[in-house]
DNA sequence: GTGCGAAGGTAATACGTATGACGTGGCGGC
DNA sequence: GCCGCCACGTCATACGTATTACCTTCGCAC
């Protein structure tokens, strides 16, 4: 019978007759020949029998390295947010390796009081430097859509060019005044979106709100009602345009008739309401970044990719798109048993 | 100026001309009046200079904990999971510790190879016994919205209340043919939702689709096509409802008008499409399990509490509803400057 | 002066693993 | 017969921390 506390490789070596060291070379695989076949059978029977399973910890302090990568993201709660962690946790997973996710503090510019295990690499949003102080010491890093003049390796999106697309849409459906939801963070790739409408678009007006429904609806509210009121608002975000699409509504006001909506990234809620957006590849932008981090873990030096960003044109800029039904990106789904 | 490995309390012993135990004892507080103020001033100055911050892997394995727990869900890209995440991972860092998300995996009943790190703790969404084998001991566990006759602690919603007031709802609109989009996972919840529905209904067919926008369109597809179609369907779960919609609305169907349409969870999707659906706190969810399983690891009994599930009546069943503008579940935003 | 407790510190150890430095037989070559 | 080498293991150690046991010094009561 097993004891109350989990066996070591000490135990597993008893059992084996052997010595610890043996057990350890066994089980690692590293050490091909240095131990007979017979003895290697013996200890993996023993460590079978046991249900042995190395202490991480131990293990971890050894090696002086924990096969874990942070992930730091503003919130999981942005279905965005939630694709880029499936797909770099999946890559992740696929090397051996473990991925904790953390979220902003509360308060910008806090403490950085992380996980409590040391990590072997960062995957991050662009986030406040003082941020990244505070770590145990200077870490891998890949950014995420972050400012690629920037020192560290970044996977970005083709924000740019989607910005052209979109403002093209727009001028050719006769909008040339155009409200601007801005997400209220600060962030490159938010602050990319608004230069490339400000550069694009001669009359913008602006109002910043926290990515969120409510915030979305109150921003757009205050477009809204202005005398000088946008016909088409561009939201930073599809939650931001969602609430923005409630608030015209609210007013009595017609989508696209009497404005025009878009929102970002293409998530399940664009589809929902057949909202013009910027589809983004969530989940690529993970696993890219994931494969860059590795790279750097592995002394390589990882590429820039910069990923698509494709304009998808629905009804709430073009009553005459056709009714999509699986336009969106959708993580590829699971089922279990 | 710092080497390149970090500082160990070693080399803030040596900075402050004190041993290790004294850096120990100082840093962490639990020895008052062990050390005289004096040198616990120059052991707290050194420790800020070097820049010191504790080896969380040696501190595992010395105190044999990680406080680190583990949330396993199905997927992290479902809203009402990543609401589950938020709630959790505040309580935790409330009490400092750490939550890692481990998502099942693509095998059902395949091996457990979790996260690197050793666990405390773990919340689980219910899962196949299969799963929890190969963990490296029986671990403290709180599950979520699981069967409450299980043995393992558990918090869970009122589903047979919220599937009550839900039947009568339809029953009360004439609607006695009912489709059921059902969740094609073996989860207690879902089963749960299915049985109480057959109690109550007598005319029910059933569609199961695993947890996304297309298999819930192609459900719906397969339910509205029938010769004798239902003049409502119920779907286990917004994303579900959301792929139901848009079977109605590509075959011609008013919503709802030829059709009734619910939801579940009321994530902002639901709120978006105006649909009927069951609001399920998944925040608070999350939070209180993680408040059980710390009451678990101090040696006392979690209760088991039963969190209130509210049937809200949108557009998608009643026409007459009200244009709500805010009344989904929506987390907490969170701004950086 | 002796005993003795308290105050304030240090030495030593254990946690479990991985690995570099050592045996130690056996066998072939000269 | 001796040396060297190979095959196969074991010993010892280090990773960085928390804690237990110990040691020294000092003040004070008797």
């Amino acid at each position: 019978m097993p004891a109350d506390t989990p066996p070591t490789s000490k135990d597993v070596a008893a059992a084996a007759g052997v010595s610890q060291s043996t057990v350890s070379m066994v089980l690692s695989g590293k050490w091909p020949g240095r131990v007979s076949e017979r003895t290697a059978q013996k200890v993996r029977a023993a460590a079978e029998r046991l249900g042995y399973r190395p202490n991480p910890a131990a293990r971890n302090l050894r090696l002086g390295r924990t096969r874990t990568i942070m992930l730091v993201i503003p919130t999981i709660t942005a279905p965005f947010f939630a694709s880029v962690h499936l797909g770099a946790a999946r890559v992740a997973a696929e090397h051996g390796f473990s991925l904790v996710v953390f979220t902003w503090p509360l308060e910008p510019g806090g403490p950085f009081d992380g996980p409590q295990e040391a990590i072997d690499g960062m995957l991050a949003s662009s986030m406040a430097e003082a941020t990244l102080a505070g770590m145990r010491r200077p870490v891998p890093l890949v950014m995420l859509d972050s400012d690629p003049a920037g020192t560290a390796p970044t996977v970005n999106f083709d924000i740019d060019g989607a910005m052209r697309d979109l403002t093209g849409h727009l001028a050719d459906l006769g909008h040339h005044r155009i409200g601007h939801v801005a997400a209220d963070i600060d962030v490159w790739t938010f602050q990319c979106r608004a230069a490339a409408l400000a550069a694009r678009v001669p009359d913008v007006v602006t109002e910043r709100a926290a990515i969120s429904f409510t915030t979305g609806f109150e921003a757009a509210t205050r477009l809204l009602t202005r005398h000088d009121r946008p016909t088409a608002l561009v939201c930073d975000d599809d939650t931001l345009a969602v609430g923005a699409y409630k608030a015209a509504r609210a007013l009595g006001l017609d989508v696209p008739g009497d404005v025009a909506i878009t929102g970002f990234d293409d998530m399940l809620l664009a589809e929902a309401l057949e909202l013009t957006t910027v589809r983004l590849p969530a989940e690529q932008l993970g696993a890219r970044a994931m494969l860059g981090l590795l790279d750097l873990l592995n002394g390589r030096t990882p590429p820039r990719p910069v990923l698509p960003a494709e304009l998808v044109i629905r009804r709430s800029t073009s009553p005459s798109a056709p009714l999509t039904t699986d336009g969106h990106t959708e993580p590829a789904a699971r089922t279990a048993s």
